[in-house]
This record gives structure tokens, C-alpha cells and sequence, in this order.
DNA sequence: ACAAAAGTGTTGAGAGTACACCCATGC
DNA sequence: GCATGGGTGTACTCTCAACACTTTTGT
């Protein structure tokens, strides 16, 4: 095998979370060179003989602290200017996670974390404007084609719940009565027989998903 | 910048065209260890400073020797065991190119270079049966929600033409009429004003698409 | 009893799907 | 004139989308 000289490999996270009925995305503050300073996506290189998805998982872990966490693959992005410290490609990813208890940890090339909100985001380093808006436009056609929406709630969550995510992350009101249709008849939840009480108004039935459900994309085959 | 050692990183095309009313995929043989004289994809090595995109394509040239080709990112692979060289990470593409003026050229470190019939593959290297299996699957995707088929054709086609293409690859008889009328509603295609004669039969209208065309996924959402 | 949120069905409109015959050309 | 493939319209069905009231709890 020739030693060819290839670039270098890393891996990128955008991590979308709900709080305080906003969506919000987790960024370091960058600790050192280039872009000292700035706000970036939680992410570093990929070791040698380290899957590539287990190397996210762990960007993710040691910046958050959680693991178990629903990960995808989203986009390989190899421009070689992307980076001017040399050509870097970097494989990113989304996580959702529900917002309890996560305890951020800024690692040692950052001097900070904080989540922002998604409509008011500071300036970022690299292109990492490019990947965020990638991952947030691949968010809203998850929620918008599929029933992945509980993967930003806890474990157990009302419909109501449910649909304030889709709200947010849609940008608009949804109707009630078909909203719990749909979801119900996808058949992927499950009644727990708890009820959250404890706020105003009658208390509501809470549910989980069940893991053997696969939130599939329903689409409109264009061709009968 | 730490110099971290970090995998290898290669790009890999699968490329699909339709020759003889088969869908096929291009494979070359290899002529070097490891997998000598195993079929494989076409694919190499990305060069520093190259753009990820940009060695897929000059990959695709090298094999195929066609340009101006629709190619697709199609996922990337990391398993450190994938390649017994050692950690080789690649970002694979997916192709599709129409049945004509190919001429194949086996690369420098393929022996050969030929067409294989997707549902009759030889064993292959590497992990690129699952990965041509993957493409495989992302093409039927694609030509069930979107008017993209006509990637698969030359400049200028008939409707049945058309038909034909998407039967192949979805393994299944469509309606003639409903075919017909989604796809012209679709606005992707316009009228040459030519008709292809010399068969037998009346002659049938030749239709091109208009490049601003952007065929959509028509997918159904979840939630009204 | 009143405020607040949970929960529940029906109907009209529009899209999806199934289906059969006439038309233009070459031999 | 006949064989071959090209081209066209309609009716039924089912899904989609809009819409308002009753129930349960806490205060």
C-alpha cells in the first residue's frame, strides 16, 4: 500500500435540544487557534482505528455527559479551504436529546458551552453555519415526515408535550385532534397508565415510545 | 495543530445505468492485494487539498470516462476493520448515468473493468456489497417520490422510455395513463418536437428536461 | 362553581387509483 | 389492412383537513 498524504479526519455533532420552549443547539467556545474565541460546533478527530460512529458518540459524551442518545449520520462536507490549518474533512452528525439532566462539560480545547437558540445564533467558526443550517433543515423534515419528534422528549412525555415539539420545531400550530390520530395510528407509543397531575387541569396520560418502533418516513409514492 | 495520525480516506462511486433492460453497476477488477482479482467499486484514494466531491468525479472520469454526470453523496463508511490495510474511512457517491458513448477504462490498479447485473453480483471487496446495497436502496427511494429517473436516460427520451426505466428499477408495472399525467404535472419534462420513428408503431414524442427543473420529494407529511 | 388543560368524531373536498379504447405509422 | 406501440379521460374510493364540545381536575 503507498503512503498517500490524505487529509485529516474529523467528526462534528449538532446536538438540538429543547429548552424553554425554544430550539436550542449546543456550541464550545473555541480555546485556541484559528477562530480563538468563536462559537463552534462539539467535535475533534477521529482516531486511528476508532469507527467513526463511536468517535461522535464520544465527542458527544465528554461534551454533554450523556450517552444512549439517538445519533445520525448527516453529511461528509471536504472542501479543502474548510479549515485553514490544513485539509480537513470532517463527517457530521445530529443528536437529539431531551432536556434533563445534562450536565455540560467544556473540554480542554474550549474554554466554555452554552446552548443558543437556533434563530439567534452568535457567529461560528469554519462552516459550521453551513452544518448547522444543514442539520436543522434535515430536523424539520424528520418531524415534519415522521414521528421521530419524541426523541427530544424524556422517556415519558404527554401528547400535549409532544405536539409543543413539533410546534416549535415546525414553526406552527397544529390541530389537535389529527395530531393524536396520526401519532396513534403510526403505533408507536404506548400508554405507561401514569398521569401527569400536579399542574392545572385535568391530568394527562403519559406515554412512551416502544423501542421496537421504527419511526418510518411516510411519503407519497409519485407513481401508482 | 497537533499532528494526530487519522484514518486513511478514500471516495468509492457506485454508478448505475441501464443497459440491455437491466439496472447494472460498474465494478472493477482489482489488481492488487488486498482482494486481488475481487470485483469492487470504483473509487480511490482523496488527495490533499483535493475537495471530496471533486475526487468522485475525477474517479468516475478515470473509470468511465463520462463528465458532467449527476453524482450524489451517498453516506460514509468507518469501520476500522473495513479495509485490512488499516483504518481506511470513505465517503461513498452514488451515479447515475445513461446508456451511451461509455467507454470503459480500467484504472492502473484494476485489471478490468466491466457492467454487472445488480441482482446477479460476483463476490465483492471490502464492505461494498453493503454498500452497494445501500445505493441500491437509496435509487429505488429515489425513483419511487421524485421524477429523477430520467437521470438514468440520454438528453432526449420518450415517455415510454421513461416508463420502462422506473418499472426496471421498482420491479413492478406501472399505469400507463397515471404514469404519464403525474409526471407531466410534475413540470420537470418539455417537448422537443421531435418523434422518434423507425421502430415499429406510431412514433412517439421526444421529451427532454428543463434543467431548472428540480425534481422534489412528494412526500406526505405527518401532521396537517 | 369556575378556570384550565385533556380528550374525543364527523363531514366535505380533493387526491389517488383503477380501468379501455382510438390513433398514427410501417410493412 | 393489419400489427405495433403511442396517446388520451372518467368514475369511484379513500385519505386529508377543518372544525367544537365534553370531561376531569385543582382552587
Amino acid at each position: 500500500m503507498t503512503d498517500y498524504k490524505t487529509p485529516a479526519l474529523t467528526v462534528d455533532v449538532v446536538i438540538f435540544c429543547l429548552r424553554e420552549q425554544r430550539l436550542q443547539t449546543l456550541l464550545i467556545k473555541r480555546g485556541v487557534e484559528p477562530y480563538s474565541g468563536k462559537w463552534a460546533i462539539p467535535g475533534g478527530y477521529v482516531r486511528y482505528g476508532e469507527d467513526i460512529d463511536a468517535a461522535a458518540l464520544r465527542e458527544l459524551g465528554e461534551e454533554t455527559g450523556v450517552h444512549n442518545i439517538y445519533l445520525e449520520q448527516l453529511y461528509t462536507f471536504g472542501a479543502p479551504d474548510r479549515d485553514p490549518r490544513g485539509h480537513t474533512v470532517t463527517v457530521t452528525y445530529f443528536a437529539l436529546i431531551p432536556d434533563e439532566n445534562i450536565t455540560i462539560e467544556a473540554g480542554t480545547d474550549a474554554t466554555d458551552a452554552a446552548w443558543h437558540v437556533l434563530d439567534e445564533l452568535p457567529d461560528v467558526a469554519f462552516d459550521h453555519k453551513e452544518i448547522i443550517g444543514y442539520a436543522h433543515e434535515r430536523l424539520r423534515y424528520k418531524l415534519e415526515y415522521t414521528s421521530a419528534g419524541f426523541k427530544l422528549l424524556p422517556r415519558e412525555f404527554t401528547l400535549t408535550e409532544l405536539q409543543t415539539a413539533y410546534e416549535i420545531v415546525l414553526g406552527e400550530k397544529l390541530d389537535k385532534r389529527n395530531f393524536r390520530r396520526r401519532l396513534l395510528e403510526a403505533d408507536v407509543l404506548e400508554k405507561t397508565g401514569q398521569y401527569r397531575s400536579g399542574g392545572e387541569g385535568r391530568p394527562a396520560m403519559l406515554y412512551r415510545y416502544h423501542a421496537k418502533a421504527d419511526p418510518q418516513v411516510k411519503a407519497r409514492r409519485l407513481y401508482p
